[in-house]
DNA sequence: TATGAATGAGCCTTCATTCAT
DNA sequence: AATGAATGAAGGCTCATTCAT
């Protein structure tokens, strides 16, 4: 095992990512406008000097992050899905499946209230909101396809499950604040409550 | 038309009152690490001094805050139940009424996103949470009665509406911070979903 | 000899004053880049907020300062002018008195550099130029007219003393920064010179 | 067209060379204080490192400057007034020859708000004064001399030109500040008075 | 009670300088 | 020689809070 044989380019990317990791974890805990930059840089071990080195503004932190939250979890929903497509069972069971995936997801609870965070900030924020309006788009759209494909696949013949991302993106949201129920919970019901409430395909005969 | 017919004490709950109704809309717009003292109390028209007269500290109205929004709202969900259970007509009907009420109590987009700033302000101070944590509980158990209610008195048989109202309280935070489709389709079709899953009440015979 | 007897009022026109005098103090000594607020503050013995409670901010208390420069000393000279105007003595003479005038105005180093550092930043920041852009020319013609008074006093017909405004105007901004000759020689020269190049009044008869 | 033709040397001298040439346009721009080193190597093409291989600090660039700005200008005006004096002519007409001068000297602004910010620099740190402290002087003779040469040889008898000197420099600095009339007419009206006011030689008859 | 001057800690950002590459 | 990442010390400004009036 070798020591610094990073390149400058790589060092720098690394210290770019260290810095991103404490942002995240800074901005989860004491909220954007409750973190200091000061306490971003410590988190990362660096000063605050190199977070300006590396960004522009606290501002364009929080950007990078969301940008980075955009990329992350669908994908993988979407081949989960492919699969319990595939495989011919029972709604509950690709229920069950489904649900693991979610409790993954959520199983880092930083990335949920920083969710939350970046909606807050964009919400007052218009500018910021501007600069990745269309992230936010597609990931209602993309969510929207996944669940259609899976209620086809398992007999349903729904109109459209747009309002079932919605629900879903914002149970996924508000529940991080909530201290009801196990968030898990609460999204599998709605979700299966929606099956449920679908119309059959089968009916048409 | 007569003046200065306010009492003392009068007089002080008037301005606590209106310090209250700035620092609602103060909180809403700017967030709470956001909010200034100076600005609520500008929103109010009067001077900073009046606010450490009325209140301990910036928190302090917060917390105020949280139990006014504790009050609010839910007696009259709760009475407009009451009027569709007696009145015989079909669940749709009953759902437009509903959300028609759902229009109006977030009309106010101020207490909702008040309400996002206290949870997440909660979130983050267990001692905030801790002075009220008791608050939203009495709200879930609420608004699961009122479900429960409702559908029985459609001819639903639910076996525990808890899951809903978890998923309505989300939903009501989550989707101040969403821009999709309209909260209200969203959350009446959860409702809806929720509704039409449950399992019907007339299968004894 | 009371104490404390100040008004709210009369003790914050005492801050502010002591602000102002620290500010000019500072700005001659470190140039207006140079200066820190909070240097201000603890020259006037008080802390940085306190600077913002009396002015908006850095670049206002020079706005503030060229005011009271602006009113300063010419009203003196003015005066003088016009008591030497009346006695009927010899041009010398009264170089003499305006020599002593020149020396006591130009006594306090400080408001020399002051001034070069109010040049030097309205000659950058053409918004601070604008906001008091006509101060400059006031004096400019006031200077004007007082050296035509005392020229056409003792003698002469000067067909505009514009000119020789500038040039003390300029000088007493230049010689702030040169370590040559006394700067009171300089600009009494310069007078001089000017006196001496003007044409005649008499020679009409 | 070769290219690489220079030697390691040459090249350095060119990298100052032009790190030079935009220190003096970023110091005139924004001040001695408000110039960033960034500021200087990007205006030169360069990245900061390269201002540190050639310089010192910051303030070595400034102190090569004063270095530069001693050596400009003079040597012409001296060639100049050689000229006029052996022409015979009225000084009006040689008036205007150094008028023309003296608007090119001028000409390049940058040169003239640097040296106001030399003086200023040095006027605060005597170090830096000392390091250069005879410059000036030398200047200062060198334009007496200059003025001297110049009146005696259009039939004036001076006493001394320092004054004079003193009062042209100065108003170099000056009137670089003023916003009133073109500096060189009020540079030659002084220089005219001044003339004026001389002596003159032929009286000795 | 309400005012608002003053405090002082803290924040975001800039920048001269260093140093490994 | 030149680069530019990182440092660390300021600096301008904001703001919750205190307190004399």
């Amino acid at each position: 095992m070798v020591r610094k044989r990073l390149t400058r380019d790589e060092s720098q990317a690394q210290t770019r990512q260290r810095l991103l990791e404490a942002a995240r974890a800074v901005f989860a805990r004491d909220g954007y406008r409750g973190a200091s930059v000061e306490a971003i840089a410590a988190e990362a071990g660096y000063s605050k000097g190199a977070v300006y080195s590396n960004f522009a503004s606290k501002e364009d932190i929080l950007l990078e992050l969301k940008v980075a939250y955009a990329d992350a979890g669908f994908e993988e929903l979407d081949q989960l899905v492919d699969r319990l497509t595939a495989s011919k069972g029972k709604y509950e069971d690709a229920a069950k499946v489904i649900r693991k995936w979610l409790e993954t997801f959520r199983a880092n609870t930083e990335w949920s209230v920083l969710a939350v965070e970046l909606q807050l900030h964009a919400h007052r924020n218009p500018d910021f909101a501007a600069r990745h309006g269309t992230l936010n788009e597609c990931h209602r759209a993309a969510l929207a396809a996944i669940f259609k494909r899976l209620f086809v696949a398992f007999g349903k013949m729904p109109k459209d499950c747009t309002l079932l991302a919605d629900a879903v993106i914002g149970l996924s949201l508000g529940l991080t604040l909530e201290s009801g129920s196990d968030p898990a919970d609460v999204m599998m019901a709605t979700v299966g409550s929606f099956f449920a409430a679908a119309p059959d395909a089968k009916s048409r005969t």
